[in-house]
DNA sequence: TTGAAAGCGATACCAG
DNA sequence: CTGGTATCGCTTTCAA
């Protein structure tokens, strides 16, 4: 509805080049105290926006950034949006998060996504073909891969230590006396499922214990996932003293499903998660799991791009930054009673 | 990297004119099937991919849509979002999720939104100022409002109805027999807490019931809002036998507070919550709380938007759609103990 | 320190 | 059904 105001008006209102209106919007040279005033206090009174499709055509930039998730209700990702966001807005980059959701691989909304230009794009690298991963390299777009290693050739890429967060875990419960120890994972391709299941089998290797494949199922990482993954599993053998699941969801799902059965947590069996979401201290019995520093991942991916999109560093050699994890043990992974120990094995 | 192929290539390519090109992707005219076949072709080879900014300044369209969140978080949003997308998708809109976040009242980050040029914005109305407001209908940028009947002129809006909704879990409280009930509120301009209050007061005029100000506190609505609001309760009088809060989170925090102080739910006082989240059937004992259809309101809103922009609707009367919600009973507001109700009062 | 003018890459109008 | 071309609103180079 308004009269849409551009830069020539402004121009005129200030009584200078168009030149020079966009000079003092972008600093790019140096302009006389005097005429900045002036040329302020016109964009001001105009209430002039400069337009982003004209100022990219030129500029070839577009000062924002996307950030695409494979789920953006699992809780998991609006905080690495957060973390992200810390850094990002300050700098005057504005972050659009997106669901890749409902689309099968994230390969047709990737396409989407780097037609749009941004800056940058921070997202999970696994379950990109190798073509999605090609077509990023041949892109302008500077790309940040998260939570994973695989490789895109010239991105930078930022992970917590799945493996060694999750030995840990692992680990902890062996300490307890667990042995029979199930485990639920996510999708088989998915990457952090490959790191989670290496994860597993070093707290077993260290132990001087051995894992059988059939210990091992794999469903999704959603709430869903843990009730299938418990079935699977009590399919084989009923005798387990304890399930480590690959994310959160899956554990609540999993003790859902363990209730159901009228199996008791932790008395019967232990239960573990991975991620450390809000709920996991809200559920009952609280769930012992991992935290994995979503926030911090964000900060640390969006310094990344930063640094790529300033020049300062734009052709430096590839990063891979790993942070660490930290075991956070509550009450479904209490002691297993006197009694059990004896029974067992 | 790529050698950045324009239209004027694909044009060359497959011997046809850059408009007829232009014609072939937006359809916006006759093409025979022969020269649609061999741009198409062209265009597939080339791996070419329309610049949208070049496009948008043209069209002054960006196929793009945004919804403004005042916290990402919350996870009351994430399925707004999913809700939109439900419907952008098809559509051929990329949605961008926006967090205000940290930022004070959305002014500044509205302001950088608008200036996107986004063909259309999803946000919630409260919290923003009457300049914001005007800002919005001068702009291009069409708009829908979230959860809210303020009035920004020309723009539609869609809320669930919280006076309804609110009123509902109060009238249950009250028909178990509590009457000593707390109010555990939001922040107090926010438009949601208004609604909630107006909900809380017509339960208790139906019931012919009256309500002290006091048993009313406004704090935020996060967890910590939760734990403030026992303690600002508590502070006034102890003898409290329900607390209804105006979210989940607010609720889930309210319990730990009460647990903290040796008081059981529900048997010394009853709580609820509000929105019915996916944590709300989690914690324990599992809250009472009303469902507050966030993905329909996503999918409302997105239906709003479409329909101004593709013309059909473009110019029709301002609409207001109100969605329905819905009681869900759980554990912590189960009926007091028989003793309870001969002490109280 | 400033201005003039040449594009950036598409769309849409005007012809044919 | 197709082609030529002005034009969108800005940034950037070239001159002064």
């Amino acid at each position: 509805m308004a009269p849409e105001v551009g830069i020539a008006e402004v121009a005129r209102a200030a009584g200078v080049s168009v030149s020079t209106v966009s000079q003092v919007l972008s600093g790019n040279r140096p302009v006389s105290e005097a005429t900045r005033r002036k040329v302020t206090a016109a964009i001001e009174n105009l209430d002039y926006r400069p337009h982003p499709g004209a100022r990219s055509l030129r500029s070839r930039r577009t000062e924002s950034i996307a950030l695409l998730v494979p789920d953006i209700t699992n809780p998991f990702y609006p905080l690495v949006a957060v973390g992200m966001q810390d850094i990002l807005m300050p700098a005057g980059y504005l972050l659009s998060v997106v669901d890749a959701g409902s689309q099968t691989g994230s390969g047709h909304l990737l396409r989407h996504v780097l037609e749009r230009r941004f800056d940058g794009v921070a997202l999970h690298a696994d379950g990109l073909s190798e073509n999605d991963r090609r077509r990023i390299t041949d892109s302008q777009t500077r790309v940040v891969a998260l939570g994973s290693d695989i490789e895109i050739e010239g991105s930078d890429y930022v992970e917590s230590d799945d493996v060694g967060g999750f030995a840990t875990v692992v680990a902890h419960l062996l300490s307890t006396g667990r042995r029979a120890i199930g485990f639920i994972a996510g999708e088989e391709v998915a990457d952090p499922t490959k790191l989670r299941v290496r994860g597993f089998r070093e707290a077993f290797a260290a132990a001087g214990l051995s894992v059988a494949e059939s210990d091992i199922v794999f469903t999704s990482f959603t709430r869903e996932g843990g009730h299938a993954g418990v079935e699977a599993l009590y399919a084989r053998r009923t005798d387990w003293d304890a399930i480590v699941c690959a994310n959160d969801l899956i554990a609540i799902g999993a003790m859902e499903s363990l209730r159901g059965r009228g199996i008791r947590i932790p008395d019967d069996v232990a239960v573990s998660g991975y991620d450390d979401i809000e709920a996991a201290a809200l559920v009952h019995p609280s769930l012992t799991t991992v935290e994995n520093p979503a926030r911090e991942i964000g900060r640390t991916a969006a310094r990344l791009l930063l640094s790529r999109l300033s020049g300062d560093n734009a052709d430096g050699p590839t990063q891979h930054i790993t942070l660490a994890t930290r075991l956070v043990v509550r009450e479904s992974t209490a002691s297993a009673p006197e009694t059990r120990t004896k029974g067992m094995q």
